[in-house]
DNA sequence: CATAGGGCCTCCCCATGGAGGAGAGTCAAG
DNA sequence: CTTGACTCTCCTCCATGGGGAGGCCCTATG
């Protein structure tokens, strides 16, 4: 009969590791002195140690140990072990590739995101605008005409507002611009206006801070980020206004976010 | 000014998650409100949020984080994590494929785990046996000869003795064999004994239960084992001898464990 | 025989990054 | 005024032991 250090010495568990594993019933001592409480072990448990041991250092928890020891499919835990380790190692492999992609921005300006946008119900319209600068008079009026065709619409909380540019390349001039918001409920349409259900999604989101001459420098980053660590856009890419004319007197206090729309996996 | 279940809406973080980080000082509500207790924040810190997202997207603790706030070099903290990264990737890579080798393995009657063994002092001797089954018979012998070469020597607690079988081959007679049992400090040698130092080693470990007759197998399945992980002997397997005829009435209860060196890394 | 030192016991706190919930105060709408 | 939705603080919980306090047990040594 061995005590618990000379037990721990010889299974190369700690005295700790060894109390804790009687505790939640996966290696039980041989005997208890019943005046001491000392615990005692035989050589012959040093099987059993190992065997825990083993299991331990693949991973599997207390709870998967007690299970394969009450009976259970030792092939299916360790098969069920075997996806989950892939997974994880999925998870690190992005996130080395962004850690790498980061390292190589020398600025580190953008810090990007990844989020789930819920379903919702947007009113969206299409135009061709002369020039960008024009959105900030557009917008309103499109606000206010759905509001004219659907009184008593709201808007939804949090609010969700946002532009995509519809040309394929980027232009200076006549501009293919759709806004969408999201509302409550649909409402009645028009030639301008149109209500749809827009899909749950992820995004990869950016947000830049600024005037909005330079926001091309965010759209590029995050087309690169994308592309580097092996997202693919799933549609074009949102432009959603948070601060800005409107609520803010300063140019350097705009926000404006960048959501690239990503395969839903 | 925006109240925290709206700003949790529109950063994408749980409340629960900005109380936590308002506590930890990565992120704190631009104000309180004295009377209520209220915490307010502006949409100019959705920028703030989305950074403290980004980089626990990327695995950063609370720790790293707020040290980057404090002005710590980003590169340096992205570095290592992405040294720790591919640190964790080489353990679930070296665990899945134990695992995989656990699936292809029948009848899984060994497990393998992975030990340190410290540096130590031994006494050491060789020879040829005839049978393999004379070992039991040639080990008491050293002993007895060592202890008369230095009376008063001590065994290592815990104890530590094994066998090493030094033809390249397997073989049933003429085996050439070496037995080591570690003391407490080098004493005199003989043309028999010598005593040297064995400096620390890393080991797989199996434990053989039952009669000698089909140990074989045993060795067999760590050698493989270790060839398939991708671990490199760095030295003639081990066989420690834990019970058997000196202990133990029935063969079935007989315990042996083979260690083989493994490179230290 | 007395004491010292090492081993062992139980019990409690600690870490990570929040999640879940209790109990109580606050706010806006009907 | 009531009701329901928010918000506040404070508590516990998760997993796997590590670290240490306070106290008993055993053995060796002076």
């Amino acid at each position: 009969m061995l005590k618990i250090g000379e037990f721990s010495r010889l299974s190369h568990l700690t005295v700790k590791a060894l109390r804790f594993y009687e505790k939640e019933g996966i290696l039980l001592p041989a005997s208890t002195d019943k005046w001491t409480g000392y615990r005692l072990y035989e050589t012959a448990q040093l099987e059993a140690a190992a065997s825990v041991k083993a299991y331990r250092q693949l991973g599997l928890s207390i709870e998967e140990i007690r299970a394969i020891q009450a009976g259970a499919d030792v092939r299916q835990i360790l098969t069920e072990k075997a996806k989950a380790l892939t997974e994880e190692k999925r998870v690190i492999d992005s996130r080395l590739s962004i850690i790498h992609h980061m390292l190589e921005d020398r600025e580190m300006r953008y810090q990007v995101t990844e989020k789930t946008i819920p379903e919702m119900i947007v009113y969206s319209s299409e135009t061709v605008l002369a020039q960008h600068m024009d959105i900030m008079r557009w917008i309103p009026s499109i606000g206010e005409e759905c509001l004219r065709l659907n009184p008593g619409m709201k808007c939804a909380d949090p609010p969700y507002e946002f532009c995509e540019f519809l040309d394929g390349e980027y232009r200076e001039t006549d501009v293919k611009i759709r806004h969408s918001e999201a509302v409550t409920a649909a409402g009645k349409g028009s030639d301008q206006i149109r209500f749809r259900r827009l899909p749950a999604v992820k995004v990869l989101s950016v947000f830049h801070k600024g005037s909005y001459d330079r926001i091309g420098e965010a759209y590029a980053f995050l087309m690169r980020y994308a592309e580097q660590n092996g997202f693919h856009a799933a549609g074009p890419a949102r432009e959603c206004y948070i601060d800005g004319i409107w609520n803010k007197e300063s140019e350097e206090d705009w926000l404006t976010e960048i959501q690239l729309p990503i395969d839903w996996r």
